[in-house]
DNA sequence: ACCAATAGTAAGGTTTTTCCTGATTGTGCG
DNA sequence: CGCACAATCAGGAAAAACCTTACTATTGGT
């Protein structure tokens, strides 16, 4: 049998590389990259093609959440889990409503781990223990379109405004995302209509409030 | 030479096990305990009286910083190093201030954690790069009376940073306080030095973070 | 298959804000 | 008294935001 190949993705080195150590004790895993970013994670998804990415959901640039839409909704037999601090509800539900296949606390034992990474890639759904329930049935009773549809913003627009919420100024965001000024000062202006809010501070609160950004 | 005697403390056993993985390619170093809260760390510092504590500054019970007062009150021979993913200013300072002698930030190298681990173990006080700002090495510098004076912001720095944060433009900040919008503009430059930050975002979520603005 | 709506990209020109450098006044404190 | 520091303000240069307009590729609906 071929061994499961992984992806893992932390902003923190030494928490990654610590984690990588700690896969390499579970048999017949294969992990064959590690990203510190969002869009680190899905450029090495599509060079990859790994069976999973374990991630951590806080993460700098385009942000945890936002890549595993991206990641799905490109490559949907590439299966997510969640590697996360926080047992918020709230967290596991944006997760799992974004394609997430699991969400694991980092406070989970080796052999939980090596559990969830089984379950997933046997299809099943991992949520650590503490999380439980409630949040997969909310879950599996929605489909498709409908989650689409109760989204405020595109998938650019949400990667643009987590940009400006960490601070970046427009020039800065058009280089890192190689587009115009312009380009995104078009998608700031279209940000601010849908939202109806029309000043930065206002949208970098916004941006904490659901969770685009972190504070510290 | 004796190898150096570690203890590790983090309340995420994910974190934990991995951080201690990666230690131990490191020479000379041997893990001589892990710790996953406060109460845990002082425990296991009294028996096994460490050469240094790797510690993370978030933890359940016994907070970090209580632990390190604890520690470097008790046992001053037993260095303490903050593993945090926290780049804020105040973490840093807060650490310091209770007794600690470095502060990594969870993002750095091998390499960096080698350094900061020999550093401390010659008696110096090491600080990740991205925190070894003016403001902080000064303080490092400074001693007793000096940090007497330990308030960053003036009443009026204040009340001009949470009209910001709320979202008034500068403009509108001097008609509702009634001055000029050039001394509105010289109060932020102001407020954005003491507190190093170089964007209204940053700005925002500082107030968010030290309770100036609420957010919902 | 076609049309409408939306998303993503971007330029040109104008207005507004910020940035840099400096200056004045009042006030508490050694 | 004088000094450090808070609070106030200005002029001019530089940068960024704002308004309008527009092209293209997808997507959704009839």
């Amino acid at each position: 049998m071929n061994p499961t190949r992984l992806l893992v993705a932390d902003d923190h080195a030494l928490v990654r590389a610590g984690i990588r150590a700690f896969l390499e004790r579970i048999p017949n895993i294969e992990v064959v990259a590690e990203a510190s970013d969002g869009r680190e994670v899905v450029e090495l998804v599509a060079k990859q093609q790994p069976d999973i990415v374990l991630m951590d959901i806080a993460m700098p640039g385009l942000n945890g959440l936002e890549a595993i839409r991206q990641i799905v909704k490109t490559w949907p037999r590439v299966r997510v889990i969640i590697l996360s601090m926080h047992a918020s509800e709230e967290y596991v539900w944006q997760a799992l409503r974004a394609g997430a296949r699991g969400y694991l606390l980092k406070g989970a034992s080796l052999a939980e781990l090596e559990l969830a990474l089984s379950s997933v890639v046997r299809g099943e759904i991992y949520l650590s223990p503490p999380l439980s329930q409630p949040a997969i049935t909310e879950y599996v009773q929605r489909t498709g379109k409908d989650r689409a549809r109760e989204e405020k913003l595109t998938a650019r627009q949400r990667e643009i405004l987590s940009l400006i919420a960490e601070g970046k100024s427009t020039k800065q965001v058009a280089l890192q995302l190689n587009i115009s000024v312009k380009t995104v000062e078009s998608h700031r202006t279209q940000i601010m209509q849908r939202l109806n809010i029309h000043d930065v501070a206002g949208l970098v609160r916004y941006a904490i409030k659901t969770g685009l950004v972190k504070i510290e």
